[in-house]
DNA sequence: TTTCTAAAGGAGAATTATTATCTTTGCGGA
DNA sequence: TCCGCAAAGATAATAATTCTCCTTTAGAAA
């Protein structure tokens, strides 16, 4: 089963596994497209109707500060999960709020090579994250 | 006067010329290091005691719209407001929450190059912007 | 200058997302 | 299997922002 990395995962980090843990862990990576919390508690809701709002938050919060999960930002307001973890960026359409993962070690390459050549003085640089905005074209 | 060049831009798009809008314009520029809502309302209420929270929303808001102001987001949850109109980068500091601008052309070109011969399929690029998180060296 | 009117502002209620509190439950070690 | 504490549930509280409704005012026109 795929979450059993998971549920490693938090076994390894001292945290209970919980059968909320596991259903919202899912429910991210099922989700795809860095679900919002509420889209998080309506697809929750379906299968496991009784899992509380609140506790939706508290886990989403656990995850993240255990790396186990990533906090978004889009131009709106409100906050996005996403379960990929590795180091990416990010494309943003401006029009319908779709976000996407995108990675790019070339890139990456390049910039780093930037900044180890041309220093920000007075600044120490711990990442640095693109943000691309622009339009997905339909195919 | 400074805000003269702001008065006229307001004109230019048809907005009203109000005290409140050209209070609020010059405590995002005064206040520099991209003040929320919160620090706008709090350095208005000393010198404008009259100006109502719900308008100081409201007035943001038509001022980003019309790009005389710009939204900054962070990882936390508030947004932030900037008066630098020029495309900038952004500087985040972690544990002091501090936000500065940053400006590279050189970077800029770099990157718009790499696009240029690179690009991402199935999205149309319309902005870059960099997000270089990391600390503030005490001088 | 006075008048007129749409645009803008004021006050405070409402909404939304999120957090806190307090009680109950259940994971997982003994 | 039992026990203790971490975690979940329910719901109240909070914070930021938006909305509603009514009043005021900027600025165009008379």
């Amino acid at each position: 089963m795929m979450s059993e990395y998971f549920r490693e995962q938090l076994k390894e980090k001292g945290l209970k596994v919980t059968p909320q843990r596991v259903a919202i862990y899912e429910a991210v990576v099922e989700l795809k497209n860095h679900p919002t919390a509420e889209n998080i508690i309506e697809y929750i809701s379906k299968i496991h109707p009784n899992i509380s709002v609140g506790t939706v938050y508290k886990i989403l919060d656990t995850l993240v500060e255990h790396h186990l999960l990533n906090k978004v930002k889009n131009e709106k307001d409100v906050m996005r999960y996403d379960a990929v973890m590795k180091k990416h960026h990010h494309l943003y359409c401006e029009e319908t709020d779709k976000i996407a993962d995108f990675d790019d070690p070339e890139l990456d390459h390049i910039i780093s090579d930037y900044f180890t050549k041309k220093k920000i003085k007075g600044f120490k640089i711990k990442d640095i994250s693109l943000q691309i905005t622009g339009e997905f074209k339909n195919k």
